[in-house]
DNA sequence: CTGAAAGCGCTTACAG
DNA sequence: CTGAAAGCGCTTACAG
């Protein structure tokens, strides 16, 4: 009879509980809860007795209780844009890999880069009371958070810094790294140089900009508007705006890409492209080096980057009460061959 | 004095609860879950007190507590090998919009194909009573968790079977894939082909091996035991069995590379082996087109995979129950140009 | 060494 | 329309 199923419904009840137990085991129920957590005091003999029944009934701790009367649940939320992009693989293993160390699950979600789902994700996990919170936000006002924060909700945000409210934060060095790379552009002779990036609202697509401005700049250039293209991702957007720098009278003879997603595109454009034209981009990718010619990166350290945001994060749950702290992970120009192409003509 | 931090334990008991939402609105505790909820019954004026008391106190429904009394946790658990492993990205993902367009959350980890740590993370999630639980297997005996399953714990495997119990499956046809792939590079006219693939206790590995001496056979050609490599994917050891097929008097024509982790690998030897070499590769991966030769792949559908995998796992919450079903998702060859390369000599 | 009582923060089942 | 009581399955704080 333990079988019938109503429905949805039937799981609970009809598991044993430490009640069932220790009628079982013809104990007190403390002294259930003193056996499955290997606390001391209870007789050899006692705890065969426990033992036995537990494992006649296929008993199994529920946890769900016991972080109720806890107070924690020994888990982190990561929220981030896409399970899928490559670059948040790593990212995610890291974190994952702290978590573990820390005997925490990481409880994960995306955000599709939608900040009405970002803030849906992470207010359910605010819910569940997740011991602390990783973030990649999708979007740029994050005051809906203040008030989890101020409770103690421990939130680390990566990749992109949190909006209107103040939190721990791990950027990588976007104006940085893409000053470097469009420097070196500049360095193999380039003039007219063309910056394909993610769409404008989004913190790492700014700071690239500013970098390819800073270093256009620097070098005493002009930058035509028609050089920048910030938008989706999508292949087709950046095909049309590659298309758009290259079929001109004037075209740029380099691009920048600003990131791992517009860098693949970018490579596919310039295969059937008849002119060869230099690329450097934002992001490593796995297979960056096999193509040819092969692809200069500004490379992000995305393992660096989870490693570093869980290690906060940790440090917050332990009682760390200084002010929120703000890390940059440096990026490393990783020159493969498609960055050291001269201009054409 | 509410901000007292004692160590780690700080956070519950300052947040605030129905109770005190309740006392502060001047209402009973069943009247503020009715609001929390959107229960009808309420007043218009009764709710308008209610929203001003949970704004004012910063009160969020504490989730833990309703799942201990529901029954249900709305999340499910995926146990997966590595996730910054490209294949396993869009099957993650696909998992989780399948639970999200359920209402349920994500627990996912990693078992770094340890058996041990599978079972220990499977375990976990059983113990925090997630609804379902979707595994990629790393261990080949699941007799652990028959307790789990019998007392309702809905179980799917995908890419690998269960060992030793009964349950959902979900897998490629790793057997044909392999088989097809090979005969490919038979048509192509080779007759020595090497096959390096995982380590022998995988599944997958296992039934590659079993599609390339189909293969073979159907040819009436013999197979060498030095064609034969299975092992851990790491670089260096893809290198050291390619190798030992290459440079010998009388060598491979050919390479069938048995995950996307040995293709990207076999890729490298092959760059610099003096002789072409053709190569077969089993799972996509992006970049495949783009690398010169292209790479001819027996490509996976993991998107489907983890599609189907949660569908089936959310049909047995839903109440089915019929007995354990096993899908196969077909692969599909593409040939790009690597796959087509003749023997040399 | 052992266990009865209270309580974690909700929902359920009832009663008014 | 509203709320008091009981209970989900554990742990905590005590008492013996």
């Amino acid at each position: 009879m333990t079988h019938t199923a109503r429905g949805t419904s039937r799981r609970y009840g009809t598991r044993p509980t430490m009640k069932d137990v220790a009628a079982r085991a013809g104990v007190g129920l403390k002294t259930v809860s003193r056996v499955v957590n290997g606390e001391p005091g209870v007789t050899p003999d006692t705890e065969r007795r426990v033992q036995e029944a537990i494992t006649a009934l296929g008993f199994r701790r529920n946890d769900s209780a016991r972080i109720l009367r806890k107070g924690r649940t020994a888990s982190i939320g990561l929220v981030l844009e896409d399970l899928a992009d490559p670059f948040y693989g790593p990212l995610s293993r890291a974190v994952e890999e702290v978590a573990r160390s820390h005997g925490a699950l990481l409880i994960n979600g995306s955000s599709a880069e939608d900040p009405a789902r970002e803030q849906e994700l992470v207010l359910a996990l605010c819910a569940r009371r997740v011991d602390g919170l990783v973030v990649i936000p999708a979007g740029d006002d994050h005051r809906y958070l203040a008030p989890e924060i101020a409770a103690g909700m421990a939130t680390v945000f990566v990749d992109r810094p949190a909006g209107r409210i103040d939190a721990d934060t791990v950027l990588s060095d976007n104006f940085g790294g893409a000053r470097d790379a469009v420097a070196h552009l500049l360095a193999h002779g380039h003039r007219r140089i063309g910056f394909i990036g993610d769409q404008s609202r989004i913190h790492t697509a700014q700071e690239r900009l500013r970098g390819y401005r800073a270093a256009m700049a620097a070098a005493g250039l002009p930058v035509d508007d028609s050089w920048i293209a910030l938008g989706p991702t999508a292949p087709d957007r950046v095909r049309a705006a590659a298309s758009a720098m290259l079929d001109t009278p004037e075209p740029v003879t380099a691009l920048f890409a600003g990131n791992n997603r517009v860098t693949v595109t970018a490579v596919r454009v310039l295969r059937e492209h008849p002119r060869p034209v230099a690329l450097v981009g934002f992001d490593d990718f796995e297979l960056a080096d096999l193509v040819r010619p092969a692809i200069t990166v500004a490379a992000q350290d995305p393992a660096r980057m989870g490693r570093t945001a869980a290690g906060l994060l940790f440090r917050r749950l332990d009682g760390a009460t200084e002010p929120p702290r703000s890390v940059e992970v440096p990026t490393r120009l990783i020159t493969r061959g498609s960055g050291e192409i001269p201009p054409a003509l």
